[in-house]
RNA sequence: GGCCCUGUCGUCUAGAGGCCUAGGACACGGCCCUUUCAAGGCCGCGACACGGGUUCGAAUCCCGUCAGGGUCACCA
């Protein structure tokens, strides 16, 4: 009884990957390295229309961006497995345990149909067919799907997370499709299957497969597999809405700013297509549409519009997070306590303590709401801990998922900097979004009017005044490579005027950076130097008296 | 709607019959620090869904109600 613990991650290839699957994958591989078992695997690509080359890509590449790496050499697709499902199927259907099914598609829903205006289940039974109709159903092109027939009984089978054992009564089996029309596997069979083949040893995925189970084992028992441990996963909600957290949150999102700029801007969503250069047909489909997703080129455009940022969008996939800055240690830290706990008060813990703590037994069986605040907060954490290396390569990270940005340009030890002027930042995207004045050049500062208004015209223009005079005093300051030099300068200057810092601070402030916020002015001033820094001023004294 | 799962502060959770006038973290509020935004320090607000049992004793066990979620495909 004491065999090496094997568990999988098996996905199927639809694009980057989602947080609820790269917390299952976590989920996976943490039993595997704290058994010190095996993590394998698989794609499960047996839907033809989905899966991409493109799309398994991006799987890998954000499954090895985490660091759950699998320990199979050779990566499974089920696409390649064909004949071993089919002998199988084969196999089956000779011991009658599986036959062929010719319904269509339309048939079966009006089955369905039938039966919910009956108010009653729809349970497939099997039909038979005279020799005339199967005649006819060649005839016209129909390709069979072959069905399991489900051995009608109760069907039990322990869960682990829940503890306890799940029961479906005999009444709610059904002959469900193991192959489909087009030759493929179904799910069911595949993973049954695979699952076996490969010696999986333990299945942890989320709560949504719990009644497939039963599928899965009178699967099992028709092949004669021996039956995995089971241990399903709580389902990570939406806060906003409490339903399953989906890749459409994200539409959702930019839908309901698109309501909120139409109405306060009295303009239609002809205007915002037109202005964004999309077809206004399918962007009034798209807003009326809940289920319906622009595609990733058509996002930026219409959020150019309504003035939302990439930053403004709720993390979904893993790609966005580590696009907007988040390191995959914190991200991973955060999922593990998405439906597990280590007990008593721990919570922040490394990649290898997660590895020590992890048990099933303290899996939690609610579904939790996907708090992105606290997700933050561990990252501020870490940031704030982090040896410089280590932010100097999530840094680099950041910035190749960002390639517009312009700290790209920016060597190590500039990057080192303006990592340490932004100390107590949350997310790298920050520091990005807060610093690029200081890699763009002077001419590309764009001055936000509101900054103008409130910083240098408000009573009666003293924060102009107050850059002038501090202009003439910079230029003439000595030595601008000393931080504490430059604002001894800055202090005397304030103290003879009587003048706090922030009066003198502000105008310097929208100056080099065109708006109120910015790193602290003495190390934005020591980073730019003396010559961009008066160019600078200049340029904002000659915009904002023209 | 049928079936299944779940129910501790706004959120994530600790809690395995007395250690609980329920602990921690995030969020929130206040104060301090402060050249902006943050970060940081201190203080505070805040929960056992409801109703019945069982027990000397229940957040913890049982039943019911209610609420939330999942699932009912030739998608996985």
């Amino acid at each position: 009884m004491n065999q090496t613990v094997v568990t999988r991650f098996a996905p199927s290839p639809t694009g980057y990957l989602h947080v609820g699957g790269a917390r299952t994958a976590l989920f996976n591989w943490l039993l595997a390295k704290h058994t010190g078992g095996k993590f394998l695997l698989r794609i499960e690509d047996t839907d033809l229309a989905r899966s991409t080359d493109e799309a398994t890509r991006q799987l890998l590449e954000d499954l090895k961006w985490l660091g759950l790496n699998w320990d199979n050499a050779e990566l499974v697709f089920q696409s390649k497995r064909l004949d071993l499902y089919n002998n199988l199927i084969d196999g089956l259907i000779a011991d009658g345990k599986a036959y062929e099914a010719w319904e269509s598609t339309a048939e079966l829903d009006s089955m369905r149909q039938q039966a919910a205006r009956a108010k009653r289940p729809f349970i497939y039974k099997r039909q038979t067919y005279t020799t005339d109709q199967l005649a006819k159903f060649k005839d016209e092109g129909r390709t069979p799907v072959v069905r399991f027939a489900m051995p009608v009984k109760e069907y039990r089978f322990h869960d682990i997370t829940l503890g306890k054992d799940i029961v479906q009564s005999q009444y709610e089996v059904q002959d469900f499709v193991i192959r489909k029309g087009d030759g493929m596997p179904t799910y069911h069979f595949g993973v049954v299957v695979d699952d076996a083949e490969m010696g999986v040893t333990h299945i942890l995925r989320g709560l949504e497969h719990l009644l497939n189970t039963v599928n899965h084992i009178a699967l099992q028992e028709a092949l004669g597999y021996e039956r995995p441990t089971y241990a399903h996963l709580s389902v990570m909600l939406n806060p906003e809405n409490g339903e399953k957290l989906s890749k459409r949150d994200r539409d959702r999102r930019i839908r309901k700013r698109v309501a909120d700029w139409t109405r306060s801007t009295k303009k239609t969503i002809d205007d915002v297509a037109a202005v964004s250069g999309l077809p206004a047909v399918r962007l009034n489909e798209w807003f009326t549409t809940d289920t319906m997703q622009l595609d990733l080129s058509e996002q930026p455009k219409v959020m150019k519009v309504v003035g939302l940022t990439e930053g403004d969008l709720p993390e979904i996939m893993i790609h966005d997070f580590r696009r907007n800055g988040y390191v995959p240690e914190v991200l991973l830290n955060f999922l593990a306590l998405q439906g597990w706990s280590p007990g008593g008060d721990r919570e922040q813990m490394t990649i290898a303590e997660m590895v020590e703590l992890f048990s099933l037994d303290r899996i939690i069986s609610s579904n939790p709401k996907f708090n992105r605040e606290k997700l933050k907060s561990f990252s501020t954490d870490f940031f704030a801990k982090a040896p410089k290396e280590r932010l100097i390569s999530a840094m680099r990270d950041y910035l190749k998922v960002n390639p517009e940005s312009p700290l790209n340009g920016a060597t190590d030890e500039q990057l080192d900097k303006v990592l340490t002027m932004n100390v107590g930042f949350h997310i790298l995207r920050e520091v990005d979004e807060k610093s690029r004045f200081l890699f763009q050049p002077d001419d590309a500062i764009a001055f936000a009017p509101d900054a103008i208004e409130k910083v240098l015209l408000k009573n009666d223009r003293q924060g102009l005044t107050a850059l002038r005079d501090i202009r003439t005093v910079l230029s003439d300051a000595p030595n601008w490579s000393a931080h504490d030099a430059l604002e001894a300068v800055v202090k005397t200057f304030c103290e003879s005027k009587s003048l706090g810092l922030g009066k003198v601070a502000q105008p310097l402030r929208v100056a080099i950076s065109g708006t109120a916020v910015s790193p602290p002015i003495f190390d934005c001033l020591v980073f730019l130097g003396n010559e961009k820094t008066l160019a600078r001023i200049d340029r904002c004294l000659a915009t904002v008296t023209s």
